[in-house]
DNA sequence: TTACGTTAACTGGTTCAATCTTTAGACCAT
DNA sequence: ATGGTCTAAAGATTGAACCAGTTAACGTAA
């Protein structure tokens, strides 16, 4: 019947305004916010509060926070690719395990797979390729660290290549949360992931659902066997 | 070569700091921080600066700040409902519309169903089961507000069936900013989502997945028709 | 003894004013 | 052109003070 009384802070209030003020339209993605005085002056409140309620919306990457003169708050896209800082927490909180990860991304990664068959593009095809190319280059180079990043980069494609942002996001967040595993193991150096990469590209090019989601399962393999350590280093945990 | 230079500022280098001590073990959930003049004191940094580190861990749902004596800042479990608050955002912004959402909330739930099948046990089918009794029980008593609420938690239950953390804290956000369409249009009054939902459970409960998977493609479809009138407006966006 | 009100102390919430630091651009000298 | 210096704008940080909610301890009256 009634709803409990939650005291609502200054912060909180200037974070509703403007939200409203981008659900009404009003401020676009690209706009810039009034300086932090301003702000405070308009509001009639502390520039602390302000500062709060900015701080709320960068970690929630609805705004970017650039300092210096042509400073300020602006409204961002919107990409959410900034969740995984919360979530890494999760991970240090103890509830989750490399395994429910792994899992997890085998899971929703199939999903993928099976949808890109049926939608993607040659555009799509073309950028997973171009990507494997670069990770080729970097390999060769041996830039290792920075060719871990476009194998990441790589499923994130994948997962644009299905058109639905949530998606994406999805994808995006699982990825963030393996990096924070993968900074305990050494960059891969060898060419196997590159190899089960191309097939998966490969597979998913002849609209294959199921070869494809037999490629996937390799790469995790790969990646599982990598990562052994680490996952017995869960097992005992549990 | 070089790495671009971003200054650290000093709120990140306490989050940096706390959680550091989260994932050494030294805070455990539950465990109380120093209040905020404390800790000012001890990184010998100013009390507005902690605030805003202690800010930011609260939006990221690391931790709960409560006021008061014995009150402070207390690591919380890992709930991470928190993050709608972000996703709302996206939404606001445009980068995502009620078709993503839905399309990705039926891929996820369809795992879901599948893996259930293999793995949960009669325990489960019966927390289901008594989530569908609640759910009747509130809607003889015309408290249709409450009863939608246990009918988003029938998912989260569901979710959990599968013992995979991940799989749930991905349905617990998809169900969160689906929560936030739900504000737009009236609580459900029939019947009919919880026959659906009563269908499903026995098709899990048979171990069947492709019945089950039909089961919430039914179950789905209730749900898009109840809002079919945001369904429309967002296409028209498009 | 029990119930109730009062008070004190602790803690987060807020304000204010001042200073520090980074940044982009303008201007200038080499 | 290249590099240096200055300046204004904006966020980052500080420190001190005060506000407000919460709890426990205490005291008083029924």
């Amino acid at each position: 019947m009634f709803k409990p009384i939650k005291a609502q802070r200054v912060f909180e209030q200037v974070v509703d305004q403007i939200r409203a003020q981008i659900a009404s339209g009003t401020l676009k993605p690209g706009d810039k916010l009034p300086p932090e005085r301003e702000l405070a002056e308009t509001f009639s409140i502390s520039r602390n509060a302000v500062r709060e309620a900015l701080r709320t919306m960068e970690m929630s990457g609805t705004i970017r926070l650039v300092k210096g003169v042509r400073g300020g708050a602006f409204i961002t896209e919107g990409d959410p690719s900034f969740l995984a800082n919360g979530l890494r927490d999760m991970l240090l909180l103890g509830s989750i395990t490399f395994k429910d990860l792994a899992e997890a991304r085998l899971w929703v990664e199939s999903i993928a797979c099976r949808v890109v068959c049926e939608r993607a593009t040659e555009e799509h095809f073309r950028e997973l390729e171009d990507n494997i190319e670069e990770s080729i280059e970097l390999a060769k180079q041996q830039r290792y660290e920075e060719k871990d990043l476009v194998g990441i980069e790589f499923h994130n494609i994948l997962a644009a290549a299905t058109g639905n942002p949530v998606l994406v996001l999805n994808v995006k967040m699982l990825m963030d949360m393996m990096r924070n595993f993968a900074r305990q193991v050494p960059p891969q150096e060898g060419m196997e992931t590159i190899e089960a990469r191309k097939k998966l590209v490969r597979d998913l090019r002849s609209r294959d659902p199921d070869k494809a989601d037999e490629s996937l399962h390799i790469l995790m393999r790969l990646l599982l066997r990598r990562f052994e350590g680490i996952t017995y280093q869960m097992d005992e945990d549990e």
